[in-house]
DNA sequence: TCTGTGATTGTTACT
DNA sequence: AGTAACAATCACAGA
């Protein structure tokens, strides 16, 4: 199965009206084109299946997803009906808002934890990347 | 049977 | 400084 595949997704939203991220600075996928075609923009990752970097690491969950992976199961217990992405997503991260910094705090750190390993991976991958 | 899509936020890498 | 892409996960739909 295919790991991600959001680039061509499109349909992001079954509603139009209310934008994706106002939060941030704009739209993620909203770009149905390649990106390679938009050449000023970033076309370093034009395509993700281009996978020329087989030991480039992944890049480590963030405190959000790591909340997540836990907030799953108990969503699941709650939702058992509700097994969807989009729904632990959405209520992963409606409730992830509502966290506070307090709570955030053991999923930051092993959020950093891991930033902390994949800075060593990097380290490996630039090195072996250069040679 | 297999692949792609959807949704969430945070973090990274590039320009 | 700013922007786009990706990270994990499962159920559903199409060929």
């Amino acid at each position: 199965m295919m790991k991600s595949a959001r680039g061509k997704g499109t349909s992001k939203a079954t509603k139009e009206a209310v934008p994706v991220d106002d939060r941030k600075a704009s739209k993620r996928k909203a770009a149905p084109v390649s990106v390679a075609d938009k050449g000023d923009k970033q076309r370093a990752r034009k395509d993700k299946k281009a996978k020329k970097d087989p030991n480039k690491p992944k890049r480590p969950p963030t405190a959000f997803f790591v909340f997540l992976e836990e907030f799953r199961k108990t969503f699941k217990k709650e939702n058992p009906n509700a097994n969807a992405v989009s729904a632990v997503g959405k209520a992963g991260g409606q409730k992830w808002r509502e966290m506070s910094a307090a709570e955030k705090a053991p999923y930051e750190a092993k959020a950093g934890k891991k930033k902390d390993e994949y800075g060593k991976l990097m380290d490996a991958y630039n090195n072996k990347k250069v040679g």
